[in-house]
DNA sequence: CTCCAGGAAACAG
DNA sequence: CTGTTTCATGGA
């Protein structure tokens, strides 16, 4: 099995998982960009549950705030009491001001991660998921995957990200949807303690057969 | 109670 | 340059 068998295999089984997320009926109603909910989102979701990240985001629209350009003019404290059930809420109303104020439609990875609190992560799910740009999102759950699935393990983030565009085609909605299919492995079975009973990769998981 | 979640920066050695 | 700690909430 290899990289491009396994992303076929995981979309056979788990289907489309249609990401970002984005409400776009909230945004034709308050004329606002639904990117600016990708870029939110994914400074919210550092190292944080979705679950809590959801309650945020609907606390920003209760006040018609999931726009980068509300953020900006908003007070601080108002912000941080919205975005607190997703954590670390001082710093991320910091990296949420930062980027309201330096966010552009053509802005490049360098640019963004020059930004204070935006990572490499961070960076390349803003640019594939709100602007459509070739970067392969590398988290936790894409080690994790690769290194008991296959074995294989990198020291830097640019190593896992040049392996697996090395791999499969450069494709923006293959990028997208494997990233999206990696994250629900990693939820249903791939976890931390990993739930190999009822497993679709048990049969081909080298995790399987080294412990 | 402990552990973990769609990281990143600061800090220590 | 590599490993560890800090940042915080909420659910399992």
């Amino acid at each position: 099995m290899n990289l491009l068998d396994l992303y076929n295999r995981l979309l056979e089984t788990f289907g489309y998982q249609n990401w970002w997320p984005v409400d776009y009926d909230y945004h034709k109603i308050h004329k606002t960009d639904p990117k600016d909910e990708i870029i939110i989102g994914a400074i919210l979701t550092q190292n944080t549950a979705w679950k809590n990240v959801e309650k945020a985001l609907d606390n920003l629209k209760s006040k018609h705030a999931l726009s980068l350009n509300v953020i900006k003019t908003m007070d601080i404290n108002l912000l941080q009491s919205l975005i607190r059930p997703a954590g670390f809420f001082k710093r991320k109303s910091l990296i949420l001001k930062e980027i309201s104020n330096n966010m552009h439609d053509n802005i490049k990875r360098d640019e963004l991660l020059n930004i204070k609190g935006i990572g490499k992560e961070t960076a390349d799910s803003i640019l594939l998921y709100a602007y459509d740009k070739p970067y392969f999102v590398i988290d936790a759950y894409t080690k994790r995957i690769l290194e008991r699935v296959f074995n294989i393990k990198f020291k830097e983030y640019d190593e896992y990200a040049f392996f697996i565009k090395s791999q499969v085609q450069e494709d923006i909605n293959l990028y997208k949807e494997y990233h999206a299919l990696i994250v629900k492995l990693a939820k249903e079975h791939c976890l931390k303690k990993p739930l190999c009973e009822g497993c679709i990769l048990k049969d081909s998981c080298e995790h399987m057969f080294t412990k």
